[in-house]
DNA sequence: TTGAAATATGAATCATAATTCAACTTAGAA
DNA sequence: TTCTAAGTTGAATTATGATTCATATTTCAA
């Protein structure tokens, strides 16, 4: 399904052609991200989305077909979004092991500072399962490469792989949610470390 | 919140009184569990849903106040068969570790039999939050308490706690969707394997 | 400067289900 | 057996918001 319009959110033929409709459909995209963030797909209403982007009701239909494809065009961006973060994270020359540390640690900052972002994420399981598969797809690809450069270095066990990937994933993702989300009380770096002394040495007893 | 009705799905004054009404009920529930897990909250409707049970639509409002509440009583319903199922795979005399394996093998053939259920609690975020955080910290916290009794037994490093718990709940929940739901490409019992190798060695290579 | 293409506007339309309700049937206690 | 509470029924009501569309305004290439 690859695209070849650069712009994330393109469908068929609603681009702008101007300046001005280019700001138009921003505005409406930071707008979506508030309201859908606050509400929920369902109880968000494209009423209140154009109110909070100043813009008319039927302006919205002038760059998306509908609710849906609005909220499908917002997961791929902030999928990307979460993506850039994440690779800003990683800090040339570090062990395998810190680079998992490094990218949790953003991955909490980035949850705490846009929980909008998490939510409409999470929510995509749901409105547009694709893009949600998507998303997580590609994010286990990438743990999954560092994890074979990792190994390719002798840092890690030689086997690690898939499975490996998808469970990191998951530790990083309900952490962001349990101490990103749901509450603030432990620091981001506490967090970071101690999951990653699992990864670093399980969690059995050594002598 | 704690109910003095013995019921789950109890609401005030609409349980049933006769061994019928008990029926139609739990006709509904099912049906509701079918229809909820294909479709979504969303587009599942409250006609489909008495359809599928054989019963008329208004004898919906006889047991459930609205759409919400159905959603609700399912939600808790469901969430203490995951529950009752990770209690069963506890054999007794197994260390913590095989404890933790046990757990997840259980949970992902769980998945894989009961797909519905997962994507019901899913949704739970979003129809029924209170529900889907009490599902979660419930299952957190007996990790934790099995993590504890490990550590007391001298087999898991002493200061293992509730972030370990949330981070090995979250690989099982990710493993579950993505080797349980999206394919059963792997066999439960192979990604249970490497999943507790993490806990069990972590992924650094060791001489 | 100008006019055709883009964009903006918001009232009116339309579709979808959730919920109500008054009439009817069944269960089960006395 | 009888009678009342419990349960059943589905057509009608209602609420909500997404989407359409005819009209007005703005942009910008020529």
């Amino acid at each position: 399904m690859a695209t070849e319009y650069s712009d994330l959110t393109e469908s068929k033929d609603k681009q702008p052609r101007t300046a001005r409709g280019l700001r138009t459909k921003r505005k409406l995209l930071d707008a979506a991200a508030l309201e859908f963030g606050e509400k929920g797909f369902h109880e968000a209403s494209i009423t209140a989305i154009t109110q909070r982007a100043g813009t008319a009701l039927g302006s919205f239909y002038t760059y998306f077909d509908s609710k849906d494809e609005l909220f499908s065009a917002l997961v791929r961006e902030l999928s990307n979004m979460v993506k850039e973060r994440a690779a800003l994270a990683l800090a040339p020359k570090q062990s395998a092991i810190d680079a998992e540390r490094s990218v949790l640690h953003a991955f909490l900052e980035f949850a705490r500072e846009h929980q909008e972002i998490y939510r409409i994420i999470d929510e995509a399981e749901f409105i547009d399962p694709q893009s949600y598969r998507e998303h997580y797809e590609n994010a286990a690809q990438r743990i999954m490469e560092r994890l074979a450069e990792g190994a390719k270095a002798g840092e890690l066990r030689s086997d690690v792989g898939e499975i490996e990937a998808w469970a990191i994933m998951g530790m990083n993702v309900f952490l962001g949610m349990r101490y990103g989300i749901w509450s603030e009380e432990k620091s981001a770096v506490e967090i970071a470390d101690i999951a990653n002394g699992i990864l670093a040495r399980g969690i059995v007893r050594e002598d």
